[in-house]
DNA sequence: TACCAGGTCCTCG
DNA sequence: CGAGGACATGGT
C-alpha cells in the first residue's frame, strides 16, 4: 500500500463515510449529504450549480443560495437559462461573487442542456469552469473517475511533503491518479475526506493536537 | 477587526 | 507559463 493510499485508510477509518455531493432531498429545500449518485439530469445538474457556487467560498453561504433557488422552483435547466440574470444574482447573493457566478450559471445551463455528457476539455472551454470546478463536475454528477484537487489538498499534500508548496493543479492530480485505481467511488470519498480534514485541523492556520494523519507529518 | 472559505478570469512580464 | 488583482458574502 503506497502512501497516498494508506492516508485514504487512515482518513477514512477517523472520519466515516462522507456520501458527497450533498443534493436536495425529493420534498425539501436544503442539500445534505446522503451517498446517492446522482439519478436524473436535473440532480446532476443541481451538483453543477453547487459546484460553481462554492468557488472559493464556504458552503453554508452556497446552501443559502440552493435553498433560495429551490423555494423558487428554480433549480431547473431550462429555468436557469431564461430566468433574468439580475434575478438570478440576487437570488445567490449570499454565496458571494453573484454577479460573476449569474453569469457562469447560464453559461453552464446552456452548455449543459446541449451537451448532457461533456469530457474534460469540452468543459474547461466553458467560461467560469476552471480545473477543480471541471472534475468536481465529471467526479460527482457525471460518476466519472476524475481526482479533484482543491486548495484543501494542496496544503495538506505540501504540509506532509508530498508535494511542493506551490505546485500545479494538473501535478498534484497526476499523484493522485498515479496512486490509486481509479474509481469513482474512492476519488469521491477521498476528496470529501481532505475537505472533512482542511476545515477541522490542516486549517490555514493549523491545528495539529488531534490530527489523524500528525504520525505521518512532519509540519507541525 | 481582519481573515478565511470546496476558484477562475484577465492582464502583464 | 506564473504572479497579482478583481470578484463579494457571512462566520469567527
Amino acid at each position: 500500500m503506497n502512501k497516498i493510499h494508506q492516508i485514504y485508510s487512515i482518513l477514512y477509518k477517523s472520519f466515516g463515510k462522507q456520501g458527497w455531493w450533498p443534493t436536495t432531498l425529493e420534498d425539501e429545500l436544503h442539500p445534505k449529504h446522503h451517498g446517492k449518485a446522482p439519478k436524473n439530469d436535473k440532480e446532476r445538474f443541481e451538483i453543477i450549480i453547487g459546484a460553481i457556487l462554492t468557488q472559493n467560498t464556504n458552503w453554508k453561504n452556497v446552501e443559502k443560495a440552493i435553498f433560495n433557488l429551490n423555494k423558487n422552483q428554480l433549480l431547473e435547466i431550462n429555468k436557469i437559462k431564461k430566468i433574468n440574470k439580475k434575478r438570478l444574482a440576487s437570488l445567490i447573493k449570499p454565496s458571494g461573487y453573484f454577479n460573476q457566478k449569474a453569469e457562469r450559471l447560464k453559461l453552464i445551463a446552456d452548455f449543459y442542456s446541449k451537451n448532457k455528457n461533456p469530457t474534460r476539455e469540452e468543459l474547461l472551454n466553458v467560461k467560469g469552469i476552471g480545473p477543480e470546478t471541471a472534475d468536481s463536475i465529471l467526479l460527482y454528477a457525471l460518476g466519472k473517475p476524475s481526482f479533484v484537487v482543491d486548495a484543501y489538498s494542496k496544503r495538506i499534500f505540501s504540509r506532509l511533503g508530498l508535494c511542493d508548496g506551490k505546485c500545479s493543479y494538473d501535478r498534484l492530480q497526476e499523484l493522485f491518479h498515479k496512486s490509486l485505481p481509479k474509481k469513482t467511488k474512492l476519488f469521491n470519498e477521498y476528496h470529501a475526506l481532505l475537505v472533512e480534514l482542511g476545515k477541522n485541523h490542516c486549517k490555514t492556520k493549523p491545528i495539529c493536537k488531534e490530527c489523524p494523519l500528525k504520525k505521518l507529518c512532519s509540519y507541525s
